[in-house]
RNA sequence: CGGGGAGUAGCUCAGCCUGGUAGAGCACCACGUUCGGGACGUGGGGGCCGGAGGUUCGAAUCCUCUCUCCCCGACCA
């Protein structure tokens, strides 16, 4: 993409309206627009991120088992009544009314629209475990959004719901998400900490936050020093195998939100390996049992033929707080450092001398063979100041950037710099691009 | 929902106390000089001073109401 023609409107001041440096790195790299509070249209570069790691979760989501189907955003409030929760959700849920006065809602999650689909179809138990998910909109009428993409009301969540006979055919379906929220973080290149957790409005007694540790988490945490260590993609998982020795393993050491502290069970920690931290929750996974299966009528016949509400449990993952949160966790004074795998493109192509036919050619020639090779590259082919392009590129937090100008290419050579490390490298072009290949 | 703060150019803000022709920097446009880590000069465009009422000869400025946004708390993915 050639950054003349892109849609990428940056800012060189802070707004006024953003506190938390995640919020007032997108909102300057051009990613997000603000329409209302705690409501955002996504820019070129901001959605392109949201896409990448939504794509994660979606793979990893994949390979645990659980398959994709999307439901509405717009949701009819008779099955809310039918469980009980259109009374109990209050003004957090967005109601509205249709033209022929039905009573509608935004959905702020989907249990009982999931209930519902699963209800309609399933009747044995041989057709059991099921695992379901959908990426959509989701709407919660906050009463104080806060904090960026970080803390919206509207936000784009990935819900997941099992289905199971009992409780322990429950509990595999909870640990093939569990260890798949390990990877889904792990490969976004973030650390998050299975945390035992409040479950909340949602219901339920078994449950666990994935956090992130950042001095911007909204919530208390405590935990042990050893997860910090953890390294959960050295071993890919069998999911039709026991995972039981992984999760036990994730959950080995001390980790609670401030919900479920217990100071007694910290204090047994050696001081050197406590954590007292705030955390950012990206992820909250919970069984529910029959909550809403009981109400609803989700039954299904066992090998006898009885009846059994089904065991439920929902998993959820924040994608459009993820991209805060990366944020949150990879940045520095001069702007984002994206993880690779979640970064907008993979090299920023920064031409010195847009006003030098030589130094344009050359540059010409690199971003075709960049495109040639797949290699995602956010071309600076502006006629401005090589300081004005290396602090842009800076902003945007690119892992790579690519420097042609004149003085190099005298002497055959461009200049790779890698965003995170500052580290920079002469190279001549096929060697550069071989590194960006590997 | 309680407490606090702010709405003036695309962005950051001054002006308001003490009423009298709407400002600066950055950004934008044109021309020229520059050009290896946010260049410089000259010229230029852009504002119903959040909205509505009021006071006044006269309101960005004073008064009333209202809307919006932000921060702290409570609540929450």
């Amino acid at each position: 993409m050639r950054l003349t023609a892109y849609f990428m409107p940056t800012l060189k001041e802070n707004p006024a309206e953003a506190e938390i440096v995640s919020h007032r790195l997108m909102l300057r790299a051009g990613m997000i627009r603000q329409a209302s509070a705690g409501i955002y249209s996504w820019l070129p570069l901001g959605l392109r991120v949201l896409k990448r790691i939504e794509q994660i979760v979606r793979e990893e989501q994949d390979r645990a088992g659980c398959q994709e189907l999307l439901m509405p955003t717009i949701q009819a409030a008779d099955l809310w009544k039918e469980s009980g929760r259109y009374d109990d959700y209050g003004k957090e849920m967005l109601r509205i009314l249709d033209r022929h006065e039905r009573e509608m809602l935004y959905g702020p999650t989907n249990e009982e629209l999931i209930t519902e689909i699963f209800r309609a179809s399933i009747r044995s138990y041989r057709e059991l475990p099921k695992l379901l998910y959908h990426i959509q909109w989701k709407f919660r009428d906050e009463v104080r959004p806060r904090f960026g993409v970080m803390r919206g009301r509207e936000f784009l969540m990935k819900d997941a719901y099992s289905f199971d006979l009992d409780f322990a055919a429950a509990k595999r379906s909870y640990n093939k998400m569990f260890v798949a929220y390990l990877r889904t973080f792990a490969r976004m290149g973030l650390k998050a900490i299975p945390m035992a957790a409040e479950s909340g409005p949602i219901g339920g007694d078994m449950s666990h936050e994935f956090i992130i540790l950042a001095d911007t988490g909204e919530s208390k945490v405590y935990c042990h020093r050893d997860f910090v260590e953890f390294d959960v993609l050295a071993s890919a998982p069998d999911y039709d195998g026991d995972l039981e020795p992984l999760v036990g393993y994730w959950t080995s050491r001390y980790a609670a939100t401030d919900d479920k502290h217990d100071a007694k069970a910290f204090a047994a920690v050696p001081a050197e390996k406590r954590i007292e931290a705030r955390g950012i929750e990206v992820g909250h996974i919970f069984y529910f049992g029959t909550k809403y299966s009981g109400p609803l009528k989700a039954f299904v016949a066992d090998q006898k033929d009885e009846q059994h509400a089904v065991h439920m449990g929902s998993y959820g993952i924040g994608v459009s707080r993820l991209v805060g949160a990366i944020i949150e966790a990879s940045h520095d004074a001069n702007g984002i450092i994206w993880p690779e795998p979640v970064a907008p493109f993979k090299v920023g192509l920064i031409n010195l001398r847009a006003s030098d036919d030589a130094c344009v050619a050359a540059c010409n020639q690199i971003y075709d063979k960049l495109a040639a090779a797949k290699i995602e590259a956010l071309y600076d082919d502006r006629d401005e100041s090589a300081g004005a392009k290396f602090a842009e590129m800076d902003l945007i937090g690119l892992p790579w950037q690519l420097v042609v100008g004149p003085r190099g290419l005298k002497a055959g050579v461009v200049e790779l710099k890698a965003r995170k490390s500052g580290a920079r490298e002469e190279h001549s072009l096929e060697s550069a691009l071989a590194r960006l290949s590997s």
